[in-house]
DNA sequence: ATGTCATATGAACATCAAATCATATGAATA
DNA sequence: TATTCATATGATTTGATGTTCATATGACAT
């Protein structure tokens, strides 16, 4: 089992950064500005972990004028958060808080 | 989404080692000593990895003797491995063999 | 063409997790 | 209870990954 893409995607899903941008490109598709406003993290970060999400094809992106828009991939990351999210039910007891 | 345990739980999947003991642990529950023949690594990393795995119930274990043996959780692990098949077949080009 | 806004990039640095190594614990058996 | 086999643990080193900061690129408007 050595496949390095597959191991960068589950680094993605391992890190709270990039999970916050996974969960707000779940309510709708975001400009790098807008992202970083709403989760309050810095432009260059946020370019960095998005760079890092379109790799892994969990993102997407289109140039609209000057901004750059990004989506979720929805068809690959929904099913796995809900097995996140049945996960943390069974085991994820009061550390937990998202 | 600041869920420890959650980022805890990826970052197993994220790491090459503890994937090679995920699928090894596929076909059978082994010992800690099967393992480390199976997949060729050392004791103490295997031991190290399976804490994790453990500790994010990943994996069971029960003693027998003087060894113990660990089983992989598939109710929560085998619909994460089809998706990761599925995301392989999508997105996983020419660079992986696992 | 210049300026400005939006985003990306690179390199240096900091941080954290994995590997290592030595040792401890625990179970069985003589 | 001393010994051996099996596994776990802790401390340290190493290495990888994320952060930061400064700067570059790219698109649009003037």
């Amino acid at each position: 089992m050595t496949c390095k893409a597959y191991h960068l995607f589950f680094r993605n899903l391992a890190n709270p950064l990039k999970t916050k941008i996974i969960a707000e490109l779940k309510g709708k598709p975001q400009t790098v500005t807008q992202l970083t406003q709403s989760i309050k993290e810095e432009q260059s970060k946020v370019s960095h972990a998005l760079m890092n999400l379109r790799h892994c094809s969990i993102v997407t992106s289109k140039q609209k004028g000057k901004e750059r828009v990004y989506s979720l991939n929805k068809k690959t990351i929904v099913p796995i958060l809900k097995i996140i999210d049945k996960h943390r039910k069974d085991y994820c007891k009061q550390e937990c808080n998202f």
